[in-house]
RNA sequence: GGUCCGUUCGUCUAGGGGUUAGGACAGUAGAUUUUCAUUCUACCAACAGGGGUUCGAUUCCCCUACGGACUACCA
């Protein structure tokens, strides 16, 4: 029988989640939903020296922003919990003992100086490829170079030790990515990693074994930063007795910084002028300890579906032509295979593009409620059906919704002044006596529709001799104050006829004519 | 330095032994519009280089170049 599908997202909280860290969650989760299986969220936080407060929090709301919904994880609990590290401490050491009772692992009771000097010593004699190895750890102080009885007498005094993983000298290590294909390496390539550290947390290498292995995870889909590590993972799974359930692996491409000078990190917060953050995120300086905030999607007025599709695209396509996919599509749609192995530039052009596509695809009614609740923040009521033809009129206009009320100010407020190069070249007596026919005829106005609007309009200005060319610019500046805007006979069809006419009235007395 | 991964328009990418190398974003031009924007149309624009294999390579193989990741008692 197949096995349950089931995928996990591993971060470790050591801040907020970058949009790469997004990226894979969702390439995840799109793959769990497709084979129907499980989405997990495990908490990686076995550095206990680099724990962020809030970090852990903010990557579930960013998630759950996202639209990506977790089966399995600390707020929901799962046949495998507790999903955070930390409180899985005591789960880790057995394994880690296992593999020194099979002679894949040893004690190393060498001290961060030793370890420095044993560098020094190899970058000096110019080996290519300082590490603690096969070779050097004939010449260390663990548990493989001292007598069996020194090494219990180490033990009992506490002395300070790690366990490492014993990697054979040659062997060549084989596994087939699911991006990638075959990628094979040579253990002479790999160090003798350490598993469990001195503070008797397991490092990354073994917990994220030992958890993959009992939350009985199928895939594992992460950064490509992890592919250099993928054979030693290999190496543990076998040394475990696991490689049978082993998981598959897919290293994904990474996501670069838009010059391509490297991968996109935390760390570039707000320094290349767009947000790496899905939500805005209040934390403090590294060195200074001052208060930071780096800017996030949501804020800066992103919708939560223009972004996935985005990132769903940055690494990945369907080989079709269609472009808009809601979620669901994508889970439709999604396969591994036709995830790119090349990195991938972000592009902020495009992010905009698609958030006007889904912008514009709300209902009005929807963009109305949004449109409301802003002009009221700023002390201006308006009633639901103006709201929303407002909101249809400007939203052709708009990239993030925050421009729909930028641009239904002028409903609200008066001109504060006109527009001067359209009044140098457009105002004359004969404009401004014909626009205060007009105004004048407005507000007894029969019809008042646009079509309505403008047919008066013309009745008026062919009794004057005029053209519609002539005056309309001039019309909107006298309405608006601007030379630009939606279009006029709608502006002056919400704005009603009497508003408009004294409108009107107020730009004729303040013009000289 | 070592190991590994990668390389199609400016960007995201499709394609794949014989194609006018396709789409999207951006850019440019035109049309529409009373304006800006929208919309529509058109244009611009790419297989990193060198060797093989082959009747034929952008596609398969090798090398080079370039880019990136990793190289911690971090994940």
């Amino acid at each position: 029988m197949e096995r349950e599908v089931r995928v996990r997202f591993a971060p470790s909280p050591t801040g907020p989640l970058h949009i790469g860290g997004v990226r894979t969650a969702l390439y995840n989760y799109l793959l769990a939903r497709k084979l129907g299986g499980k989405m997990l969220l495990r908490i990686e936080d076995t550095d206990q020296n680099r724990f962020v407060p809030g970090a852990e929090q903010y990557i579930m709301d960013a998630l759950r922003w996202c639209g990506i919904e977790i089966d399995e994880g600390i707020e929901q609990g799962g046949p495998h919990a507790p999903y955070r590290q930390s409180e899985r401490k005591p789960m880790y050491r057995q394994y880690a003992d296992q593999l020194i009772r099979d002679g894949h692992a040893y004690y190393a009771f060498d001290t961060p100086e030793d370890l420095d000097a044993m560098r020094a010593r190899l970058t000096a004699a110019k080996v290519p490829n300082p590490q603690y190895n096969s070779i050097t750890r004939a010449q260390m102080r663990n548990s493989l170079t001292l007598p069996a009885e020194e090494v219990t007498q180490l033990l009992e005094n506490g002395t300070p030790y790690v366990i490492r993983l014993k990697v054979p000298r040659k062997e060549e290590i084989r596994f087939n990515d699911l991006i990638r294909g075959w990628v094979v390496v040579h253990s002479s390539s790999i160090d003798d990693k350490v598993l469990m550290k001195s503070d008797g947390m397991p490092t990354y290498h073994l917990a994220n074994i030992v958890d993959d292995h009992l939350m009985e995870i199928t895939h594992v889909i992460r950064g490509e930063e992890w592919l250099p590590s993928a054979p030693l993972h290999v190496l543990l799974y076998r040394y475990l007795g696991w490689e049978s359930t082993m998981p598959q692996f897919a290293h994904l491409p990474l996501l670069l910084k838009p010059d391509g000078t490297g991968k996109l990190s935390k760390r570039d917060g707000d320094k290349l002028g767009f947000p790496v953050f899905p939500l805005e995120f209040h934390g403090k300086d590294a060195e200074t300890g001052e208060p930071t905030v780096s800017s996030g999607y949501r804020e800066s007025g992103y919708l939560p579906e223009a972004f996935i599709n985005f990132l769903a695209f940055l690494g990945w396509n369907p080989g079709t032509q269609q472009e808009l996919f809601t979620m669901d599509e994508l889970i439709e749609n999604f396969s591994i295979e036709r995830v790119s192995k090349s990195p991938a530039r972000f592009d902020q052009n495009k992010v905009r593009w698609y958030n006007e596509q889904y912008l514009r695809a709300k209902p009005d009614a929807e963009l109305a409620q949004y449109l409301t609740e802003e002009l009221n923040q700023q002390g201006i009521t308006v009633p639901a059906d103006q709201a929303e033809q407002i909101a249809a009129l400007v939203k052709e206009r708009a990239t993030f919704p925050a421009d729909l009320a930028k641009e239904a100010q002028l409903f609200f407020q008066r001109p504060a002044s006109y527009d001067e190069q359209v009044i140098s070249k457009k105002w004359n007596p004969q404009v401004s006596a014909a626009l205060t026919e007009f105004a004048a005829q407005l507000p007894a106005a029969a019809d008042t529709s646009a079509e309505g609007i403008k047919a008066l309009l013309t009745q008026v200005l062919e009794a004057q001799g005029l053209k519609i060319g002539q005056v309309l610019q001039a019309l909107r500046v006298a309405v608006t104050g601007h030379a630009a805007g939606p279009d006029l006979m709608h502006i002056m069809r919400i704005l009603g006829p009497q508003e408009t006419a004294e409108r009107i009235q107020a730009a004729v007395a303040a013009l000289p004519a």
